[in-house]
DNA sequence: TTCCTTGTCGCCCGG
DNA sequence: CGACAAGGAA
């Protein structure tokens, strides 16, 4: 029992020996979060409180909830296979495969991703003949998401207007379809899970007396389904309920634009009559200087539960900050620091490169390429979501759930086999007439029947196709199968002739390695089970991944890991703070907390890096630094020189804005040269930064004229754009 | 049916 | 800029 409390600090010893009650652990970046959760876990199992049946513990992501049980492995000598850890997504799969009779699914129900979801809509629109121009596919999908997230169907829907009640009329035609096709979106997971329990109250409290002990990672990204779902199955409303256990940290709350509610903390509190708040303040992973700098940062947020991190060891290194010229330069310069950091001895797989979004990747990509620095990028194209393996997965699907029309389209012609839009069109028309399903229709054409004169002889060779699939499959083990239909399909045969399908055949051959695996890993190895697997799990693509190499990823991706060097780029107004979170309630104060999250990420070092002028979306924008920089305190920065810029120029100004340490150390090269006549063509040029009287900061994004015509054109960040005479307007260069 | 041109549109994340 | 969908030509 004492072994698994040493090396706990008193609040995190305090927060794993809690007694039966619901608590809230407000844990901090860096405090030991996954820590304290796991050996709670094996606290209440070795202390005879809860038998490994009695608990269930769910993560947001499949990596966090493999970190879960890989951790309890370690801790306890007992078999974590068959215990209920797992995502919110994977937990109600679980559920609902087990009762797929109360739910109203069919055995073999199949999860659609975003991509299939985004597809199936389309094409919906298209039978609907539904203008996508008025009503885009996108905004559709975003609608009906949220309203199950909201965990309300199309009848619960008050449409106000005519949008959203033709929105919430598709959404109805969309729920019937989804029914009859026998397939599910990640959401509907969560809300046939809730029914469920709701409408089944044998079932509730089945559940509700067997997982007594509840413990919730991530508590802050819940969403309002999510919370509500917690409370049927925690016993809320019945004469005892469950001891729930939230870890959340509602300054990492980066999810609100999905849907997630943070609030959720502060309604549990309520709800579950939490006695027992936990905060975890002490830091184990990063220097001082870089938790002042996240403290002070995330001050400026209002409303916060309330947290400030420390730590015991020293201040370490100065937050380092980099203005460059473009965002080539930039890239530039990650990339001397990065071999510098090499040279010193830091592996760079220990080097994370950040940014707000992914299309500022590539800029990045292409310096480290031509630098010859390995690099990966988290986010990309994963695994299950490659084409010829959506491809293989839809033949597979397709054996166990035939009325799955999403899969058949995907593959009745792939590899071709004649079956041009003609004969589809056909096929679509008259299962539209019969309103079945593409296979149903298919096979009564097939059928010993009248028609089959007319029936394209490509079409019932899908149909022998697949019939004969699921004969020859029923006896083999999973890997067999699949090895088996992407040969039988043509699949292996398409890509073998393909001048570039090298790598797809790797991908197909790979899947059967998964299948393998999962074989190994899971209790459950049907062929269901696995299309569940490959559905909920992106599947980080596996390769490469001990190999050393620089980790390049969103600001999000990069929320639990932790870095000894980490490079934020892109600090400017408009892209971080990103534009778009202005006009979202509370956005700038979830683009502040973003920022949190990234700061948090260094263990060491921390470098902060913006760009005067920025190519994106195919035009060079011009953006004034990142107000999250001046929200730093001074001391806490060290502003760092362009190699090449000389010190005597007039044009010299490493920052937007003189800084104590910039002042103390080059004070003869700013404050003895004010800018001068002479060097004004130089120094006003386009993408610098200027400040005005009433008009307030700016960037110049254009100028014209000589002399004492000379215009330039300015950005406010408040005040639009406007056209000013130097002579007059009295700018100051920042 | 395939291939190539043209046009549109774009944020961040996970299951 | 670049990914991807739609439409025309071979």
């Amino acid at each position: 029992m004492t072994s698994l409390l040493t090396g706990l600090n008193p609040e995190q010893a305090e927060a794993v020996t809690l007694p039966y009650q619901s608590a809230l652990i407000l844990a901090g970046a860096g405090s030991g979060k996954t820590r304290v959760l796991t050996t709670r876990i094996a606290y209440l199992i070795q202390s005879g409180q809860a038998s490994p049946n009695s608990l269930l513990a769910v993560t947001f992501t499949n990596k966090a909830a493999r970190e879960m049980v890989a951790r309890l492995g370690t801790l306890l000598p007992i078999n974590t296979r068959g215990m209920w850890i797992g995502t919110f997504h994977g937990l109600c799969n679980r559920m609902l495969r087990a009762h797929y009779q109360e739910a109203r699914l069919p055995q073999a129900f199949q999860i659609i991703d975003i991509g299939d979801q985004q597809s199936f809509i389309k094409r919906l629109m298209k039978a609907l003949a539904i203008d996508e121009k008025a009503y885009p596919p996108r905004q559709i999908q975003w609608f009906i998401n949220n309203a199950k997230e909201e965990g309300l169907r199309a009848s619960q829907l008050e449409a106000h207007d005519t949008f959203s009640r033709k929105m919430g009329e598709f959404y109805h035609v969309y729920e019937e379809r989804c029914m009859q096709e026998g397939i599910v979106d990640f959401a509907e997971l969560l809300l046939r899970c809730y029914e469920l329990l709701l409408q089944h109250e044998a079932l509730r409290r089945h559940y509700c007396d067997r997982f007594r002990y509840i413990l919730i990672d991530e508590f802050q990204d819940t969403n309002r389904l999510q919370y509500k779902w917690l409370k049927l199955l925690a016993g809320i409303g019945l004469s005892q309920h469950a001891a729930v256990f939230a870890v959340g940290d509602d300054d990492q709350s980066i999810y609100a634009f999905r849907g997630a509610h943070a609030g959720n903390m502060k309604e549990f509190e309520r709800d579950f009559a939490v006695q027992k708040i936990i905060k975890l303040e002490q830091n184990y992973r990063s220097h001082g200087n870089i938790l002042d700098a996240a403290n002070a940062l995330i001050d400026n947020n209002q409303g916060r539960l309330g947290k400030n991190l420390w730590t015991a060891e020293g201040s370490g290194e100065l937050i380092r900050v980099y203005n460059a010229a473009t965002d080539f330069e930039e890239a530039a310069f990650i990339v001397e620091e990065v071999k510098a950091l090499q040279a010193e001895g830091v592996s760079l797989s220990e080097i994370a490169l950040l940014y707000r979004s992914n299309a500022q990747s590539r800029v990045l990509e292409h310096s480290l390429f031509n630098a010859s620095l390995s690099y990966r990028v988290y986010g990309g194209m994963r695994f299950f979501e490659r084409l010829e393996i959506k491809h293989a997965l839809a033949y597979l699907r397709l054996m166990v759930q035939p009325e799955d029309d999403i899969s058949l389209l995907r593959i009745i012609n792939f590899p071709t086999r004649g079956i041009g839009s003609r004969s589809l069109e056909q096929l679509q028309d008259d299962a539209k007439q019969l309103g079945m399903s593409l296979w149903v229709t298919a096979l009564q054409k097939c059928g010993p029947g009248l028609e089959q004169a007319k029936v394209q002889k490509g079409v019932t060779g899908f149909v022998a196709l697949i019939k004969s699939m699921q004969q020859a499959c029923r006896d083999l083990p999973l890997p067999e199968i699949i090895r088996y239909v992407i040969a039988q399909s043509g699949l292996v045969a398409h890509y073998a002739a393909e001048r570039e399908g090298a790598e797809r055949l790797d991908n197909l051959n790979e899947l059967i390695n998964a299948a393998v695996s999962f074989v190994h890993e899971s209790e459950d190895d049907s062929l269901i089970s696995f299309l569940s697997h490959a559905s909920l799990e992106g599947g980080e693509l596996q390769a490469d991944q001990h190999q050393k190499a620089l980790q390049l990823m969103t600001v999000h991706a990069a929320k639990g890991l932790e870095f000894h060097s980490v490079f934020l780029s892109g600090l400017e107004e408009g892209l971080f703070p990103h534009e778009n979170s202005r006009s979202e309630a509370n956005g700038l104060e979830e683009e502040r907390r973003l920022m949190y999250v990234a700061t948090t990420r260094a263990r060491r070092r921390l470098y902060l890096s913006f760009s005067q002028s920025r190519m994106l979306h195919g035009q060079t924008h011009y953006n004034v630094p990142s107000r999250f920089i001046q929200e730093i305190p001074d001391h806490l920065l060290k502003w760092l020189q362009p190699k090449h810029q000389s010190v005597s120029n007039a044009d010299f100004s490493s920052g937007w804005r003189p800084t104590a340490s910039q002042l103390s150390g080059v004070s003869n090269a700013f404050s003895s040269n004010p800018v001068s006549n002479a060097s004004k063509q130089i120094t006003w040029k386009i993408g610098r930064t200027v400040s005005h009287g009433t008009f307030g900061t700016g960037v110049i994004t254009n100028c014209e004229g000589q002399g004492k015509d000379l215009r330039v054109q300015v950005r406010f960040n408040r005040a639009g754009t406007k056209w000013l005479l130097l002579e007059y307007a009295n700018l100051t260069l920042l």
